[in-house]
DNA sequence: GTCTATATCCAGATAGAC
DNA sequence: GTCTATCTGGATATAGAC
């Protein structure tokens, strides 16, 4: 499993976009300023500027470098599955290990609205990893594993309790680590739809 | 049950909240100007500031009224029915009829980050109505209605699902309304809980 | 490629007449 | 209570040396 790890080497973009994840899911993306970068990561207003073009291109750069990662994860996943049941188990338990390894790479993919400041950019739930998780669970009623019904109402079904758990857990709510949950939690959302 | 609409008379304040709730959930609170609401609502910047205090105190305001039916609303179901099964299902229906018929209220309630502006309020599902939700199913659980589990897991996978659809529906990635979708998510969401 | 210094603009907020 | 006119700070972004 390939780590999500923005990568930690030396070189100015990375010390950028780390900072920069930081403080938009920390302080929020309109309450960070380019200044507050600049003082976190030890890099000049200059350097952010070539680098990225300006602050929504930070952002922009952030977002498609994790939704790349989380599509290759889910590619991995699938590869090494072959049934819904074991891919949507998979799916969730990646979620869970994500987020209690790299809380901010989870809150910025899930929990921030980017439309707000990338203009023109589709919600979250129509990018690829979600539509990848429908799939799955499209793929699970095609071969009889999931009871027929709707499939967005099984998709929702499915991974719902999950994308609970993990606001709630990013919000403070839940003491123990998500991965003490997932069994407990895995039975439910799989009770709802199997046949 | 009352109605969680906004009150639409003449007066000025009613004015404010109103424009606010629909430039805040459409462009997003910091990609609204004061000058924005002064606009669109025909109010002068004086009386917002007059009746507001600040920025900050048109989204408090809104918030506190919004949660506040959003309680009264589940006193009342909690009064009208005394099964878990019948209390979190008419929580569901609930959600989902304002969702189709308020979908700026329920995107304000459910996918604003607040905490981003309005400093020192807890997340959404701290709230009293997130509270309300959990011990509704907390209920079901000592009552013998919801089978013996973690509380927190029972209450994500109740409610998930349902919260999943609602988001869904106010991204734009489910055509149909909400209410058509009721029965079979709920007979999902309950089968992952019952004995 | 990286930095400092600076320009420009517009937001939130206020003053004070009516 | 409501309005218009105005202030002020801080934000994004640029210029240009090194």
């Amino acid at each position: 499993m390939p780590s999500l790890k923005i990568k930690s080497s030396r070189n100015i973009p990375e010390k950028i976009l780390k900072t920069a994840i930081h403080l938009f899911t920390n302080r929020g993306y309109f309450s960070t300023s380019v200044s507050d970068i600049v003082r976190e990561s030890g890099v000049s207003t200059g350097s952010i500027y070539h680098h990225f073009g300006d602050k929504e291109g930070i952002a922009r750069a952030l977002f498609e470098m994790l939704v790349l990662r989380m599509e290759n994860a889910f590619d991995d996943i699938e590869r090494q599955h072959d049934t819904a049941q074991a891919r949507c188990r998979a799916v969730i338990k990646l979620l869970f290990q994500i987020t209690e390894e790299e809380p901010e790479v989870m809150t910025y993919m899930l929990f921030v609205k980017h439309e707000e400041f990338m203009l023109g950019t589709a919600p979250i739930c129509s990018s690829k990893p979600f539509r990848q998780m429908r799939e799955m669970v499209a793929e699970g009623m095609d071969s009889g594993e999931v009871r027929p019904m709707d499939p967005m109402v099984a998709a929702a079904s499915i991974f719902g309790g999950a994308l609970r758990m993990i606001s709630m857990r990013l919000d403070g709510i839940l003491q123990q680590p998500l991965t003490e949950y997932l069994d407990e939690l895995w039975s439910s959302a799989w009770r709802s739809v199997c046949q």
